[in-house]
DNA sequence: ATGATACATTGAACAACGTCAATCTAGCAA
DNA sequence: TTGCTAGATTGACGTTGTTCAATGTATCAT
């Protein structure tokens, strides 16, 4: 999607290993930059319509913004809204083609909030 | 902690094993509900304050709600109100022993939350 | 060029959230 | 009892987030 200008709030979260439980293994608590990374990429899987607008792109493997909008009984802005916030956030991969812009999860972008909330068994 | 009285919000979230990237192996999205459980517990993860808190009781075992004053640089009921948060989503238990609140990780919480998060490899 | 379609952006209304001062409740000690 | 301490609750304030109507910007077809 990238910004056209401005600044380009491309945020790469969850760059570093930040775990929440190192606790677990009684490590020491994580920073407050890593908090703030964390707490922004919960935010973005904060919301019902996002859970189910990912689930639905992951679900079909590629999805058109006009395809959300049926599903999600939600206004064209809104999902606009949305599917920015979801790939700010760097979970959601958007192409455009033509009139379309398609969506796709980011590869392995769950699997890295995954991981940041500790390597437990579970 | 427990609500003395009133409706008690105990949510217990994450009873069912909604999985975000079923997609990955191309199921069918979640539902509504299934969904703003999801959104519910990410949001209680969606704040920075609220993500060190669980990262030093987690680090420290157990921790009563004074000594999370000065670590984390907010004022008492700030305080208060960000473990109930955090306990009524089911992510930390608190137990009553005095004058004092003890505070730890609610067993597994946050491994159902990784569950949730899919079973891709990392 | 004209029109239609797919999205993004803007602006505004309303709800939800984070914060703290002040206050209230309980447990403990003198 | 009196006083002190740990914490929860209340109330208020400013910030942020969700939503949609209206509008703007490309892209494609005729």
């Amino acid at each position: 999607m990238e910004k056209t200008e401005t600044r380009s709030i491309k945020r790469d979260t969850l760059g570093g290993d930040s775990s929440l439980i190192a606790a677990v293994a009684a490590v020491a608590p994580i920073n407050f930059e890593e908090a703030v990374d964390l707490a922004r990429t919960f935010g973005a899987l904060a919301d019902p319509v996002r859970i189910q607008l990912l689930s639905i792109v992951a679900s079909k493997g590629e999805v058109c913004s006009c395809d959300l909008i049926r599903p999600l009984a939600k206004s064209q802005p809104t999902i606009s809204h949305h599917t920015t916030i979801l790939s700010n956030a760097g979970l959601l991969i958007g192409e455009k083609r033509g009139r379309w812009t398609w969506w796709r999860v980011a590869p392995d972008a769950l699997g890295q909030v995954r991981a940041a909330l500790g390597a437990s068994s579970s």
